[in-house]
DNA sequence: CACGAGACCTGTTCGC
DNA sequence: TGCGAACAGGTCTCGT
């Protein structure tokens, strides 16, 4: 589910004292850094990712949180000793609030802090996984650049289509060649470079790969500032779905140029593109 | 290396 | 109304 945008957004909620959690209610006291964890509640066990379920509480009580980051679609959480990883996958949501409050259906683990708050994973579809580990190294550490990183440029992202051979959209989706992008962002990023989902990474010519740079940065910027996409049942309080140009909406027309946006698979994954704008 | 199929899961929507 | 199929913001593993 969640992508660069949603799961950015749901980092700042963690780590400012904002008046929201990912998913629209209060956010308990304010900001997670600086709490500590005092027992960890595993309701479906398979969300561990790591250590086994039998050492979590050895590994994290005592813990406190001390910085709270993103990379890639993973929410890294720095504590006194040790790394906290999530990833939401498909489904995944996190929620921060009071331990008076009624637990959800699809609540997967959570961690009580001592002052009477909580902060909840929950996950439908129990894809989502939890990492807990002494070097982020051996979770992230196969992720390719980030997208809006000093280090990324329309040079190196034209350096590293023309080194593959690959249809676009499953190489842009490839968390070890771009760490970020998932199926929403990768077609509207498509779009509004005007290039086609199945085009060849390594047939771009440099003025193509600058285009594509340009879409990316601008659709996870305007992602982020409108606090992600809300789609299907699972609010997050986000307006991008407002703004999409091409996901989901197949049938209607292209707002560029007025042609029907089309539904193909690729990659095994839906996907949109209006066939005037993007030709292969 | 590139690519497709299948697995992991639950829920909603659509067609008959 | 009922019921199965298709589909859903992701990633991993296996076989060709």
């Amino acid at each position: 589910m969640p992508e660069l945008p949603e799961v950015e957004t749901i980092a700042r909620f963690l780590r400012n004292s904002t008046a929201f959690t990912s998913s629209g209610g209060s956010l308990a006291g304010g900001s997670v850094i600086g709490r500590v964890i005092r027992s960890v509640e595993l309701l479906w066990e398979r969300t561990l990712a790591e250590p086994l379920p039998a050492e979590v509480n050895t590994r994290l009580v005592g813990q406190e949180i001390r910085e709270v980051d993103r990379r890639g679609k993973f929410l890294v959480l720095e504590l006194s000793r040790g790394w906290l990883l999530f990833h939401l996958r498909m489904s995944g949501d996190i929620r921060v609030e009071q331990e008076s409050a009624t637990c959800l259906a699809h609540d997967r683990v959570i961690f009580h802090f001592g002052d009477d708050t909580r902060l909840v994973f929950n996950d439908t579809r129990k894809f989502g996984r939890i990492w807990a580990v002494d070097d982020p190294q051996s979770v992230v550490g196969g992720l390719g650049p980030e997208p809006l990183g000093n280090a990324f440029s329309a040079e190196l992202l034209h350096q590293m289509l023309r080194a593959r051979s690959r249809e676009l959209k499953p190489l842009l989706m490839d968390q070890a060649f771009l760490a970020g992008l998932g199926n929403i962002y990768t077609d509207e990023a498509l779009h509004r470079a005007g290039l086609h989902p199945r085009r060849r990474s390594s047939s771009l010519k440099m003025q193509e790969s600058e285009r594509l740079y340009q879409a990316i940065r601008e659709v996870l910027e305007e992602g982020i500032r409108r606090n992600g996409a809300s789609i299907d049942w699972v609010y997050r309080g986000g307006e991008f779905q407002n703004y999409f140009r091409v996901y989901q909406r197949q049938g209607q027309v292209c707002t560029t140029c007025g042609t029907k946006i089309e539904r193909i698979v690729v990659g095994q994954r839906g996907t949109r593109y209006c066939p005037k704008c993007q030709p292969l």
